[in-house]
DNA sequence: GCGCAAGGTTTACAGCTGTAATCGACGCGA
DNA sequence: TCGCGTCGATTACAGCTGTAAACCTTGCGC
């Protein structure tokens, strides 16, 4: 009856952003595949990582497809919708919904090197074609 | 000894930076006035904002001068710092670091109105002096 | 066949957040 | 002067988050 519940449901929090990471990076990884990856520099346990996949399946963001006893498990949302949602909400919160702010600010906080301008511009130019 | 405490130390959450936004738009307000403001709309009783005015001012977010038997609040750390961190957290989580992928993906997802792109194409002139 | 390793599921639990109600002091008007 | 409204401070409490440990099942090696 839904399409494949579209809404982006539930909020993905930072930890679970992590794992979320791991799978756009690969999907189809076991648990302890990610922890592998994740785990590392972060001081986190096999454990952690099974219930971040846990809860993130619950809410619907990634697919745990069986494969013998265990789980593949695979985002469901795109990185792109994640990625959009969390920059639009800042930009909404901070920015009174005008992305320009941001930039505005970004630039004048010096947060963007000269590089990034360049690299800004180009995209300008890509952008009107 | 510490310089007025300078590190923005705790975070302030969702919910008391609607309060931040209305000391910063004007300084020196009683609990009831910041909450004539910001309990319209969003659904708050004066309790609320008092508890949110409490940890701010924990947290050293918001300065109380006594008035009386009250206290005027002031926030003590500016919006810039407020905003530009925020931002900063943002692009390091999502983009990598990279201001301009931010940009970029503002773009692409035509987050960004053709106004906007005038706006920073003028912006990007300007800091290139 | 049996025990261990590996998987997932359930339970745990402290700290943070949102959202108040309650309490105790105090000044003001009747 | 007495009570009431007002203030900040204290306490409350449920839900969310981070971070696991404990538990239960099952396939695999010996």
């Amino acid at each position: 009856m839904n399409p494949p519940d579209n809404h982006p449901s539930e909020r993905i929090t930072e930890a679970e952003h992590a794992v979320m990471e791991v799978l756009w990076d690969r999907p189809r990884q076991t648990a302890a595949e990610v922890c592998e990856v994740v785990c590392t520099g972060r001081d986190w346990s096999l454990a952690t990582v099974k219930t971040l996949l846990s809860r993130l399946v619950q809410k619907g963001a990634v697919a745990a497809e069986p494969d013998g006893r265990r789980f593949l498990y695979s985002p469901l949302i795109e990185r792109e919708a994640y990625v959009g949602g969390e920059s639009r909400r800042l930009v909404e919160r901070l920015f009174g919904g005008s992305a320009a702010s941001l930039v505005a600010h970004l630039a004048e906080s010096e947060a963007l090197s000269e590089e990034d301008l360049d690299e800004i511009e180009a995209l300008l130019k890509e952008l009107r074609s």
